[in-house]
DNA sequence: CCAAAAGTGTTCCGTCTACACCCATGG
DNA sequence: CCATGGGTGTAGACGGAACACTTTTGG
């Protein structure tokens, strides 16, 4: 139980976001190039340093607004990185988190300036340092959550068809799903609500759109899909 | 993307060690006292810094190492935490890990001298900072993957009759379990042997020992408990 | 009128759960 | 001889998986 404060070496702390995003039927990532050596121009992830007023939690959202210029999203924390030489300019330890957002909140103004791109999880490329091992740790833990929280309501608009949902799952977890079971399983959950309104940009037939009730949910917390 | 290295602030990073041990048919914990102020005395984990020149993982190892004198033990991260006052003697950010051992590897002079004791995880006492949420995080996680991978066995002696292995799976989720479905699911796994043993202490009749067999593990990884 | 997506139930099979009695032995 | 833990099988319930056809409408 050897812990003195003084005479610890000290270490860069900093944090990777990796945002998940749903778009044409794919799961897909936002990712960026590294603007500075050593590895510049590597694609890589979004992120930045710790400082010292604020928690590592705090400073990923503040990583993730810098980028989106969105507030109160969904994230949750990966884990820690700490090879040695994990950063080739500097002794750094990352903690990686992933967030939800949905694509059409984000401003395509800040996408281009930060130059970013939406990259489908299914053909990562060749990423900096462990960044695509933080992002297949992301997905793992994301396929687990979606499964029995309501998280993936997170990745739509408020207003969503069945189809989209199913799409949505199909995308996380890598295979098709059947239709009516799938639906029947929606049909369990109360909390999910038929609206009245239809959706005609699919399909010439039209479907229905469907709503998240987050006070309804919270009444009857039944979730598994 | 702003990472650039000089300018930043550097912050101590540590870890901690939430070790699991199984000792009379109950789940416990490795805690000791904080002998530092602030907070000296408050029951702590057991943690230490991470040095330049080590890796974070590496770092977790050592520190149990030095606690235990074990090496190649079955260690798993439970995550980063970083509140900005979470120590209240300096700005950490700590990383957590848990590990499973076998308290009859335990070196007793080892334990005496570093002044830690075997605590049942269902009696956990008032602890310093946030250990006690490390711990819960941590045996929800154990949880969680001993269900699905033979983590179980790094608790037990190499040999070991089915009602320990019972007793540690009830102690671990803390519920009971039928004798005879669990039986079932045991002989379905051809990598649990039995051997020809036979294990007076608990009982008169004796029971049979059984074995862990790692290679026959790899060949068929069908673990389901 | 036809292509394209929306919507809808039933059957089967495998898995999980509940449950009770005999055995062997040390003291 | 009896108290204590060791060891064994079956039947019923439940949940998950497979599966095909009708509806609507824009072009």
């Amino acid at each position: 139980m050897t812990k003195y404060y003084i005479e610890h070496q000290k270490i860069l702390v900093s944090v990777d976001c990796i945002i998940f995003g749903f778009e044409q039927n794919k799961l897909k990532v936002l990712l960026g190039h590294r603007p500075i050596d050593p590895g510049k121009g590597a694609w890589s992830l979004y992120g930045g340093f710790v400082r010292n007023e604020e928690s590592v939690d705090e400073a990923a959202d503040r990583v993730l607004f810098e980028l989106t210029g969105l507030r109160n999203v969904y994230m949750r924390q990966v884990g820690a990185f700490g090879s040695v030489d994990r950063d080739p300019g500097a002794r750094v330890v990352s903690v990686a988190y992933y967030a939800l957002i949905n694509v059409k909140d984000y401003d395509q103004k800040l996408l281009a300036e930060h130059h970013v791109e939406w990259v489908n999880i299914e053909e990562l490329p060749e990423m900096f340092s462990d960044h695509k091992k933080m992002i297949l740790k992301a997905r793992k833990l994301m396929q687990q959550k979606i499964r029995t929280e309501p998280i993936s309501f997170q990745l739509l608009p408020g207003l969503f068809t069945l189809t989209q949902l199913q799409r949505l799952y199909e995308a996380v977890n890598g295979e098709e799903v059947d239709k009516r079971n799938f639906r029947k399983r929606i049909k369990e959950m109360d909390f999910i609500e038929k609206t009245t309104l239809i959706d005609k940009t699919g399909s010439k037939r039209g479907a229905f759109l469907y709503r998240f009730n987050k006070n309804a949910y919270n009444e009857d917390s039944n979730f598994k899909l």
